[in-house]
DNA sequence: GTGAAAGCGCTAACAG
DNA sequence: CTGTTAGCGCTTTCAC
């Protein structure tokens, strides 16, 4: 004998009363209730999560999609973690459990997540690193799945959606840039199509323009999103015949190798090139200390839980105010890599 | 109607066959499983996992424990990243789905892992940032669970283990240092009670006892994996009256604050210090390139894999010969962050 | 080679 | 307030 039907004899009451008195409905004698709770407890008992699914057609299950390969989504352990952390603040208050599904990069992601869906896997989902066009935002939308994702796309199925306030970052970057004196300013995007690339690209090329100036293509580097990344647009801007004066770059671990290669050919951020980057742990440490656009990954992730719970019937109503889309600001971290320019010549 | 009762009816023959049909099973004419997988791709039907889980008692889910708190687990950017693929790379070939488990910092691992099990969540479990002691271990190998763990412990349930070879590194980096030149070697180990920083401090001590020299217990810094703990280890190291003349880092990311503190303070590595510490992606990108352990996570994961298949009833025969307990080596990259010391004086 | 039917553990509807 | 029972979707006997 096991599950309910074994605590359910073991207090000699039928299982019909422990079901009911464990979930908490009001038609339970209050101390049958105490008496069900004590010997749950006593012999570990903890509902079966299968039986329970089948029947309810829910898993309290909440999957947030990423990708294992390391090149891809250009987040390291630490940035999901830590939004990971936010989520389950909220998830806990509702008894759901987080889990991260893991789509391996030899994996096409819609069928990686057609399969999750069809499996009855969650109650909800969370889709980071949002392409361009992503086909697993429709697929979800169509069978009413509950959704939310970290990023916007082009494919727009009226989802809930959060992301980084990737303009707002854009335009206070180039506007601060040309205050201190720049007009030659380069840029960094992702390798692939993932949407924030097209929304930075696009909005420094208008905040350019409100400045009378133009983005020069070839001061658009491509990298994906790591050291060698950063060390390999270093590497091509300093070999050109005009080099930028300044540079904005859209990942965090970039830096690093950036940083790297202006070093090993003698160029100093902050004197010879002023730079603009993203906040990481290792933001403070490098020399000069990088200017850069810091969030809070644990508050974004409460945002998002929130946003996804309102998104879902059984919950919406604790969430009445949760906004459905919503750039995340980021705040300017003053560091040392772009100071006023000195007048050249 | 729905899921297979839904595909029997289209094509007209009972649940009975088309589910033994889906799975493989021998007595099913070839015609009608052909239809049956046809149709079965046609309407998109994938099996419902809770109705499967009931029935067979097995989930085909493996779950990586991990706590999301960022401080906690001391690991790079993307150690888990790369992990991940690995052991997905094998699992793919069994058709388990690994999924990540995380445990909030808010609650108690133990607990949690007890949700898990009792739920019936995962056919089979990994364990990471295994503690000294640690009850998860006695509680999985009680109930039989299969499991393997990333990391050793004290708690020797006779479980399968993966290790990272810190013995190795300890004794492999002292004797280097000495060979070097070096009497005066500082360590680091974690703040936690994780299980490595036992294992790398007994080690060095013992390697530095083989050359006659004593490990200074002031010379044993103890900092959180990140990077403002090893900013506090040079801090404090540089304010030594007698500081140590060389130093091993323990975890991948104290490298860069290490660095940072000591470049403030007009410190080189590799002239005024040396420094040995682990590969992570950045390692290349300090300056001087630092002089570290390599591993391959992708490896890792796949071994990790193996040893958890061979240690589950349904899947041991495919992987007879896979070590149930082994440290993993690393590999040593020569950088340029220890060189020979030019002798004092 | 196929169909019919039992039953995995649980919750919810209903009867008392 | 409690017991009884149907049935969630699936796999696996057991007949035929």
């Amino acid at each position: 004998m096991k599950g309910i039907r074994r605590l359910a004899q073991h207090l000699d009451i039928s299982i019909g009363t422990v079901s009911r008195a464990l979930n908490g409905k009001p038609d339970v004698n209050e101390e049958t209730r105490r008496r069900v709770l004590q010997a749950a407890a006593e012999l570990g008992y903890v509902p079966n999560q299968s039986g329970r699914s089948l029947r309810q057609g829910t898993t309290n299950i909440i999957g947030f999609m990423m990708q294992t390969g390391t090149e891809i989504t250009g987040q390291g352990d630490i940035f999901f973690m830590s939004v990971f952390d936010g989520v389950q603040a909220v998830f806990a208050r509702h008894k759901l459990d987080l889990v991260a599904l893991l789509c391996s990069s030899e994996e096409d992601p819609s069928d990686y997540l057609r399969r999750v869906v069809a499996r009855g896997f969650a109650d909800g989902l969370i889709l980071s690193a949002t392409q361009r066009d992503d086909p697993r935002i429709e697929f979800l939308a169509e069978r009413n799945i509950p959704f939310v994702t970290l990023g916007r796309s082009l494919t727009d199925a009226g989802q809930p959606w959060l992301d980084l306030d990737f303009e707002g970052m854009a335009q206070a970057s180039i506007d601060r840039l040309v205050a201190r004196g720049h007009r030659r300013i380069a840029i960094t995007r992702p390798h692939d199509d993932i949407n924030l690339g097209y929304i930075f690209v696009d909005r420094c090329r208008r905040a350019l323009a409100a400045h009378g100036l133009a983005l020069d293509e070839d001061l658009i580097f491509r990298s994906t999103p790591n050291e060698a990344g950063g060390y390999q647009i270093a590497r091509d801007l300093l070999a050109l015949d005009e080099p930028p004066t300044a540079i904005v770059l859209i990942n965090e671990t970039i830096a690093i190798g950036f940083y790297q290669a202006l070093s090993e050919a003698g160029v100093k951020p902050g004197r010879d090139i002023a730079v603009i980057g993203r906040y990481s742990p290792h933001a403070h440490f490098l020399s000069p200390p990088l200017t850069c656009f810091r969030l809070s990954l644990r508050d974004l992730g409460i945002a998002l839980a929130e946003t996804l719970l309102s998104a879902m019937p059984a919950f919406k109503d604790h969430y009445p105010q949760a906004p459905a889309n919503r750039v995340w600001q980021m705040e300017l971290v003053e560091g040392e890599s772009d100071p006023f320019r000195a007048p050249r010549r």
